[in-house]
DNA sequence: CTTCAAACCTTGGATGTCCAAGTATATTGT
DNA sequence: ACAATATACTTGGACATCCAAGGTTTGAAG
């Protein structure tokens, strides 16, 4: 998108940050913007990864849960709070998903409220695919040391259980 | 949005890579995925902090770059590079902001394509008590320890770089 | 000086995310 | 039983992000 800087912006905006007096902050502030920047890098690039197979990460996270399911299939609600993404979020991705038969909304057989989402073997094939592709280009040549994506996974998990998303 | 689940939904994804015998790339897929989650959640407090004050973060960040630039103006094209966002993404949180008089748009005294922006007085103002709410309620409680902060800044300023966000 | 490539910005379109509201079905409490 | 409440999903709207393409202005090459 743009060309590398000669500076790093979030170091430099940390500085700002202990210069107006807010140093209490600035460390904090310079970790949750890394955080957000280095998101938008990895979607950037598992969307490019996953474009050729016609997908976006949003709808893979969802073909994966439902290649993991044992039946293959689960409520809408149930994944929705597995992703941790907003009900109508996943409404969006699996409509998409519906549209090109890689899913299947199917009736609850007790419950009427709820539709039950079932992964198509044309959805398993393309979960495949694009699963090795991730597996392989991003996956695997992350930019991060083995050491350094155990450290990072274990400092988000504290955040995370901290933040409420799981006990 | 939905409640906090029984178990870590990531490790959980984590130990379906092993067993499936991706385990040479389930350290990397469950650091990036707890990179993205995490991104969502802090995204989001910073999104109801800034709401009262009619700011999403993105338009807050617009607002604080130019907050520290010294004439309080420079080129949408550097902001754009700074900010690392694509430049229609900049447009858009311009013309939003400029629809609020928080900041300006002005030709550019020798390069006719180049538009420089500025920031208003109002903006100014509504930039200090956003940043004030912003370092009281998020960057304050972060539920990051200071050795955490600091080692996650590290972290993934490695990974920035090695990404070419930065020299 | 004319032409053509590069740089800057905007427009239009596709996706994704959330919130607020609405519809339908289930469950609870009296 | 019936009314009130809760749960499940969808719809419509506000924002954000990117890419592809188009208009304008510069600047460089011939």
């Amino acid at each position: 998108m743009n060309g590398p800087l000669s500076r790093d912006p979030i170091a430099q905006a940390r500085e700002e940050w202990v210069s107006h007096g807010w140093e209490a902050q600035a460390d904090a502030m310079a970790a949750i913007t890394a955080v957000l920047r280095s998101a938008a890098i990895f979607l950037q690039r598992a969307e490019g990864i996953l474009k050729p197979h016609g997908l976006s990460f949003a709808r893979f996270e969802v073909l994966a849960l439902l290649g993991f399911s044992s039946r293959g299939s689960l409520p809408m609600s149930h994944a929705s709070r597995l992703l941790q993404v907003h009900a109508t979020s996943l409404t969006n991705s699996v409509d998409r998903l519906e549209a090109k038969d890689l899913v299947r909304r199917v009736a609850h057989p007790s419950d009427g409220r709820t539709r039950l989402l079932e992964i198509t073997s044309a959805g398993r094939t393309l979960l495949e695919q694009a699963r090795a592709d991730l597996n392989e280009q991003l996956f695997s040549d992350s930019k991060l040391s083995a050491e350094d994506s155990r450290q990072l996974f274990e400092i988000l998990a504290r955040l995370r259980r901290s933040s409420g998303d799981f006990l």
